[in-house]
DNA sequence: GGCGTTCTAGAATATTCGTAG
DNA sequence: GCTACGAATATTCTAGAACGC
């Protein structure tokens, strides 16, 4: 059971939000939660074109095209949703339109700086709860 | 529980041993069992690219690049394996040696014209073992 | 029980890894942990032809035909997948497909110039645990 | 008995679907 | 409407078991 494990999805969210090549899912301003994009999410990281082009996925961080799923796997880590996101799509049009709404999300075990709290996040299943 | 749910393993392979679209997964002689061609497969269904070609994967049968992974579903669903197939790359050289071994899996409840035994093929999980 | 006898795995797989001959198996930047791509793996070593060729296998490293017995075979000495590899169909288009994703595996006794840690390698059967 | 190969299964996470609240 | 969760299947990684040498 490991959330260290790169090929599980803690590492995963982890080298997502901290890398500079995605633009979906960003710390906020106090780096204790996730601002998430779904429309550039669906576009960056679930294949999915903007019309009328092939949905060529190079690099396939997760096996779904469906941005539920990934909010699933939030759930089951802990992750709570915490409403919408601060000031986005209000004053700057940033080009066109590409932005939608962020959703905000939270987990104790996930914040900026502590990589050192990331081996509490656990798949939270029957057996992990009960260990709770 | 559905085996005939259009989504699960069982009808998908029900789906594409009866499609003339692909040619990796075949009746046998006597429609009791399947002849797997693992290379064809992994090119057709997986998106292994032949050198050269992008994995373009059209329709996407499964979610998985590995074919080991269709085999855990074999022997999830019941299927056992046979031993090799009958008579291949004998006498038809049928082509650019597109063919690789033919592996030969066999399934109580998955027969050619026999529709009707689909609904037997169940998940095999803990809970169904108990069941049977 | 010897690591070192030069018919067993474990000295195969350090001559595989070190030999300019084989592109299949490297070590990882660190030279803490093999990086193995299946396909040609699979080519060079196992005798699959990439079409319209023999499989004439010259140097007939391994008995097997199957990937799966050397991932087998790897997991019986203690190896343990990581991931997948880094670099690998993000940036670089390397040429013409022939590499496929980089497997990630490691051992705390396989290490590049840790030749002496080898004899550690041990094929882990009921006997072997007992004493771990 | 040890080792290599093959086939199948266990266990954990990932994905999907439905539904309680 | 919508958020969170249960439960079933899907995928991955590792191990068990059987057989041959």
């Amino acid at each position: 059971p490991g959330a260290l494990n790169p090929s599980h999805f803690p590492a995963k969210l982890w080298q997502l939000v901290n890398s500079p090549r995605f633009g979906s899912v960003r710390w906020d301003a106090r780096g204790e939660g996730l601002l998430i994009d779904q429309r550039l999410f669906e576009r960056e990281l679930l294949g999915a074109a903007p019309a009328g082009q092939g949905a060529a996925l190079t690099a396939a961080f997760f096996k779904t095209r469906n941005f539920a799923s990934f909010i699933r796997q939030l759930n089951l880590y802990g992750f709570r949703k915490l409403g919408l996101g601060p000031l986005q799509g209000l004053a700057g049009g940033d080009g066109a339109g590409l932005a939608g709404p962020l959703l905000h999300f939270h987990s104790p075990h996930f914040r900026r700086d502590r990589l050192d709290l990331l081996v509490h996040l656990q798949h939270l299943t029957r057996a992990n709860k009960a260990t709770l």
